[in-house]
DNA sequence: ACCTGAACACCGTTCAAGT
DNA sequence: ACCTGAACACCGTTCAAGT
């Protein structure tokens, strides 16, 4: 957890680090916006950058955390309301379009996953538990496959949102995102 | 296409350069292996790997080209053969032990597989086209849904085989796959 | 308490100079 | 005809020096 600054003119340079470095997501991707270039284009030195985020995945995560806290949000939404009959699609897709935001997004989503630690890993962890509730209900609905865990469902939407994020045509997620819900229905 | 040299010192440079790459590969995957790296460990300057293959996917090719042309040669095999049940799955998963031969593969062959040229891209156009025989094969006999393309479906499989090249558990990749192609089934 | 920017080891890549 | 290795611009990352 990045502790805040207190001072005003740190608090400044944060804000516009973010800024910069969403910018430069948007323009080239997770993957290619270097830190040196973040820090260039927030008009700070590198130094400034590290130690507000000592780690890309910290920053990363500051660019994209309200969009993955949304997730969970979104999931306790679709477990409360009347129950859309493709609620886990839905969800799904959510996420995908998601990860799909930025180009290299979903390598840095995976490695987080994976070792579960760090600012990323730590939302990526909350995001899981909100897709086991997610596919629990499913289950109970004979949705999905009984033996259909949250973890491999992630693993498949992460795989489709980066064979996808590539790609030019915008209705190849939908496409295989339908070809992944075909696998994952009951028999 | 990189020419041969003729002179026998460089033959035997470029037989080191591609033992060497190989090597690394296996340790520490086609994306953390630095050419400079893969250069000292053939025990020649930088420049000499560079004249050789002029491209980090050049080199790559070289390396995995013999078990891509396998793959063209197994789909001929499959089609002239009596014809497992099985068949197409058997390819595919023939498809994905390859990509996750060496880590990093899984994007290099997309990115080929998109852009269609320089040496990876050719080989994977015939891939593809071997793909497209098989795909044609399955849906006569009602194996796969009818609409099912054969882009699409390698698509998937590199994506499977991206999201099983880091993780540990062996079985995933076949999970994944299991699930891949119950949503690839007709109806 | 926070910022600056020079510095280090490394990367991909090129190219003049050699044999 | 081929090899060598110094060189360039860049990367991530650190840290002494400033205010």
């Amino acid at each position: 957890m990045t502790g805040h600054p207190r001072r005003s003119d740190a608090l400044h340079n944060r804000a516009r680090l973010i800024e910069a470095a969403r910018a430069l997501f948007d323009e080239v991707g997770t993957d290619a916006a270097s830190m040196n270039d973040i820090a260039r284009r927030a008009g700070v030195g590198p130094g400034t950058l590290w130690r507000h985020f000592p780690d890309k995945e910290a920053l990363t995560a500051e660019v994209v955390g309200r969009s993955l806290d949304g997730l969970a949000a979104l999931a306790a939404e679709l477990l409360d309301g009347p129950g859309s009959p493709d609620f886990l699609r839905e969800w799904v897709s959510t996420l995908v379009r998601h990860i799909t935001r930025y180009r290299g997004l979903a390598v840095s989503y995976a490695q987080a996953a994976r070792s579960g630690d760090g600012p990323l890993g730590a939302r990526c962890r909350a995001v899981e538990e909100a897709a086991a509730r997610l596919v629990e209900r499913a289950r109970e609905r004979g949705q999905v496959r009984a033996d259909l865990t949250a973890p491999e469902l992630i693993r498949l939407a992460t795989a489709v949102a980066w064979a996808c994020e590539t790609t030019a045509a915008p209705d190849t997620t939908t496409r295989l995102l339908d070809l992944l819900f075909e696998g994952v229905r009951p028999r």
